[in-house]
DNA sequence: CCTGGATCCTAGCACCGCTAGACAACCGAG
DNA sequence: CTCGGTTGTCTAGCGGTGCTAGGATCCAGG
């Protein structure tokens, strides 16, 4: 059985491949210059190699999201951890939460947008939700349940601030807000947001 | 010179319908459906008719989101208006002035795309940024002015502001967050961000 | 060594945004 | 009223898209 392994083996790693190169192609020309067709040839196989591995183009993006929301959990929650352990408190921690945020939409805006702007074909808020984006949602949660106020639902308060970010995130980048002013936005958004 | 003058109104008039068309077809069944050769057909002229009158895809995407904005301008203005004469003081009215952005999201979601989520070819934040998109954002800034606090500038008040909305409905209508709760957000919303 | 199944590629489908060039319709001048 | 020229519209087609059918190739197992 030592041949299918390898082949297994191998298959696996061309997959990583093919996820791997989209989100390239991706970074670097925006997801419209992602045809099945540059990113066949990139990963110097024929199209139809592509369809062994995935239905089509919108479960590659699926995949490139998901590797993102995990990217994005792990650097939420150091984020977190850096800030707790410097002078300030729960303040501190929001901040450095929402900034970590920010600047990983800013320095991977393709795999953002392939987390919350294009068709992924990924369930959200649902039972089949997939347990990357899920633990997204927790990392936020982890940090923002300190400050959500009393009597205010956690996850509620979550939700909003998320939501929050998001908006701050894409309307920056799609340049309707003046760039310069992010971190006074951030600033003002955490000290009204966030109950101390 | 009449003649030309009913040339140029029935032109006028034909560039309404393309725009009305897009907007419809686009509300029925997605901007994916919105292909040049469907709206040719459905207003009953070739596809280069329709370059005849914009140069291409985007510039009809951009007149579409224009016209929203507009729309969007007015129902801010309205929703603003009609709970100043309430019992309520600036506190309902930035809760209406909430609602009814959120209400347009949801409603026009095709325009909302347009508007946001779509190239439409439109500046914003610029010199050149149309006036109906201007209008918009003043006809927010108009009443949060009065509840951005001491000492914040009100324009950066309204950008967050307008950047938490705009997380909301974008969030909520791809089924980002639960549905049901849209009212409890807005609440949550309204009485940490405004300043009474 | 042979064979059968897995694996991959060539070729092609229907559709996309967009445009060149032929054709028809109409207006103004004589 | 006729004719020439402009203006407007359409047919046809280009290169591209996502996706797939069917044949060639390769290689493990008998």
């Amino acid at each position: 059985m030592s041949v299918q392994e390898r082949k297994q083996r191998e298959r696996a790693e061309r997959e990583r491949l093919i996820v791997a190169t989209a989100r390239e192609l991706a970074e670097e020309q925006g997801w419209d210059a992602v045809t099945t067709r540059r990113l066949a040839e990139r990963i110097e196989y024929s199209q139809p190699v592509l369809y062994s591995h995935f239905r089509g183009k919108r479960e590659i993006i699926g995949a490139v999201a998901l590797e993102g929301a995990a990217e994005l959990a792990a650097q939420l929650r150091a984020a977190s951890a850096g800030a707790a352990v410097s002078t300030e408190g729960a303040r501190g921690r929001v901040t450095a939460l929402a900034r970590a945020y920010l600047d990983f939409a800013e320095r991977n805006p393709a795999v953002y947008d392939a987390m919350f702007q294009l068709d992924g074909g990924l369930a959200f808020a649902a039972e089949d939700t997939p347990q990357a984006l899920k633990d997204g949602f927790a990392a936020l949660l982890e940090t923002l349940r300190d400050v959500a106020g009393e009597g205010v639902e956690p996850g509620l308060f979550t939700e909003v601030f998320w939501a929050s970010l998001h908006g701050l995130a894409t309307l920056t980048r799609a340049g309707r807000l003046p760039a310069g002013e992010a971190e006074r936005r951030v600033g003002l958004l955490v000290s009204r947001l966030a109950v101390v």
